[in-house]
RNA sequence: CGGAGUGUAGCGCAGUCUGGUAGCGCACCUGGUUUGGGACCAGGGGGUCGAAGGUUCGAGUCCUUUCACUCCGACCA
């Protein structure tokens, strides 16, 4: 492709909303476009052709590892939705209109239903099993926020995977399968990851693993061991449990009148006690289909937080939000001062499962001013895990430390079971002709998150460092002042010549000066570069490579073999 | 949805307080010079000042309403 032809309207200055190194590089370097309305972008013709490429990765692989490619309708029947019971659920990221004749439709977000759907259409014996259908294709979600251009777009491109299967065992072997793929995915596009436990939210199922790229610019926050392999999402993640040095308070179990301690940090000053003997009560809103709610106390040791997915999770809830003061004294509990004891009937209330058993704990009176001591926590609460792990916690899999690093998803494979397949009534005929609900994965990669998460992780201040398999043209040779008869001569010949030997060449023959073409090319960031300039009166052109801006001299005689040589 | 801010040429911004010919830089077009780190000179094109209403002889500027976007938070496969 000669640059003079190419549209690629690269720019000096930044756009004033950027503040990502990949937002701010793909918008200068032209690869994309913003289309003014918040998370929508135009893919120019360089970012297209790096979408093209890092698309082609990921279907080579997948083809690979037996899946087959689809291409689902984007616009989908409200119908499905109801039937699945996500058209409340999923809120207002789901973008519904109506078509002339009134019909609801959404803007598919994801498409287990689409896909379900096709199979329980085509598929009904045990023999067509199991079955990996993928798409890779465009994805609308109404995001409260977008932000940071590809990162969180509202239409983004994403490859949407979905398996099924006769039986649970068979789903984990491609469950394993898809972790292996997709490993070799994100190693060929030359990224840095790490794949962990992870939270399934709002797709549902049991066991998900995310594939993190590892950039401190993440929205994710992740713990990590320093001892073994073990990797989780904070809102998944688990620890050994936590053992506390600090004596317990050895009180009788009486009322004690504390006016003005509330806090965690106010209680432990008062009693001389370490935060790990006092019981916290956090009250939160949890909110289901239909305008239900309902109150939720949540009880845990001083010393921990609540993490709020693993809270929303325990109940069961669309989501949990928090409760004014007012409203609890309402429902009869006394703020700052209540204890998972003896709670009005519509109270609900969860214990986190470290607290079982414990005793010589201080909790609230579910008095004004009066805390009591000595409690033993026992009985028949729902124990569930909701605490945050927090830095420097023990690993559960070795007593390894855990800490906290951030990561961008860019990946997500979860372990379905029949969430989708029951609802929607996709069976099969097993071995016996009896009907059973197909047990299913499914797997998902931001294809155009990808992009920006290349640029996060191989940039420098001067632009784009793309990965071999990533980048938009394998090559760019640059004739430094192309009224020069003998540069643009060399140019053309070389241009020609390593094209035809298959290797995608941009060649920049604009009338421009050095400079500016220089800055271009390390905004565009292709991995190699030729430069034919002054030296060629000596016969000699340059080799650059892109990542730190290696320059080596090469005899204009011999630049394309050496290129041929160095890119493969 | 809470808090803060911004809407003026394709992009980045000044002008708004104190009403009086709509400006600057980049980009773009023409001609010339220039060609190893975003060149220079000369000429040129491009705007319902987010929208609606009001005050005024006169509104980018003042008043009212409204819309959009951005940032922080909440939220989020």
């Amino acid at each position: 492709m000669r640059f003079s032809r190419l549209l690629v309207p690269t720019t000096k200055e930044t756009p004033n909303d950027a503040t990502l190194a990949s937002h701010i590089f793909l918008i200068r370097g032209g690869f994309i476009q913003s289309v003014g309305g918040s998370g929508l972008y135009n893919f120019l013709p360089l970012g297209k052709k790096v979408l093209d490429r890092v698309r082609s990765v990921v279907k080579e692989e997948l083809d690979n590892a037996g899946c087959q490619e689809v291409s689902l309708s984007f616009v989908t029947p409200a119908s499905l939705w109801e039937e699945s019971g996500r058209y409340e659920k999923y809120g207002k990221e789901l973008l519904r209109f109506k078509d002339r004749k009134d019909n609801e439709f959404v803007l598919g977000p994801t498409h287990e239903e689409m896909m379900v759907n096709l199979v329980r259409q085509s598929v009904k014996s045990y023999k067509q099993l199991p079955l990996n259908l993928y798409q890779i294709n465009l994805k609308f979600r109404d995001e409260i926020r977008p932000r940071f251009g590809l990162m969180r777009g509202r239409e983004f491109l994403m490859k949407d995977g979905y398996s099924f299967h006769t039986d649970e065992a068979d789903m984990k072997r491609e469950f394993d399968l898809m972790e292996e793929t997709y490993k070799k995915i994100f190693t060929r596009l030359g990224l840095e990851f790490r794949v962990v436990e992870a939270d399934s939210g709002a797709i549902g199922g049991s066991g998900s693993k995310e594939f993190m790229v590892l950039a401190d610019s993440g929205e994710d926050t992740i713990v990590v061991c320093d001892g073994c392999d073990y990797g989780a999402n904070i809102e998944a993640a688990v620890r050994q449990e936590k053992q506390c040095d600090a004596p317990a308070p050895q009180l009788e179990n009486e009322k004690v009148h504390t006016p003005d301690a509330s806090t965690m940090e106010e209680l432990a000053l008062f009693f001389n006690v370490d935060p790990f003997y006092l019981v916290k009560t956090v009250a939160m809103r949890a909110l289901y289909d239909e305008g239900k709610s309902q109150i939720v106390l949540f009880a845990l040791r001083g010393s921990d937080e609540l993490q709020e997915v693993k809270a929303c999770n325990a109940v069961d809830a669309n989501e949990l939000v928090e409760v004014s003061e007012e409203e609890l004294e309402a429902a009869g509990l006394v703020p700052g001062f209540m204890a998972p004891f003896d709670t009005p009937k519509e109270v609900r209330v969860i214990v986190d499962t470290t607290l079982k058993g414990a005793t010589n704990m201080i909790c609230g009176a579910n008095e004004k001013g009066y805390h009591t001591t000595g409690n033993t926590i026992e009985g028949d609460f729902a124990y569930r895990d909701i605490v945050s792990v927090q830095e420097g916690d023990a690993c559960a899999k070795c007593g390894g430390t855990l800490r906290y690093t951030k990561g961008i998803e860019a990946g997500h494979i979860f372990q379905l079971g029949t969430r989708y397949s029951e609802p929607l009534g996709c069976t099969f005929l097993d071995e016996n002709g009896k009907a059973k609900p197909m047990v299913m994965g499914t797997y998902g990669i931001g294809v155009s998150r990808l992009l920006a998460a290349i640029i996060e992780q191989h940039h420098d201040e001067k632009g784009c460092i793309w990965t071999k398999e990533s980048a938009p043209f394998d090559l760019y040779i640059m004739v430094s002042n192309i009224k020069d008869k003998a540069q643009l001569a060399l140019g053309e010949e070389v241009y020609i010549a390593l094209q035809s030997a298959g290797i995608d060449v941009l060649f920049d023959d604009r009338k421009d000066r050095f400079g500016a073409k220089m800055k271009d090319y390390e905004l565009i960031g292709i991995p190699h570069a030729v430069i034919i300039g002054k030296k060629l009166s000596d016969g000699l052109v340059e080799f650059v490579t892109r990542e730190g801006m290696v320059k080596e001299e090469v005899s204009a005689e011999e630049i394309v073999s050496f290129v041929q040589e160095r890119l493969c």
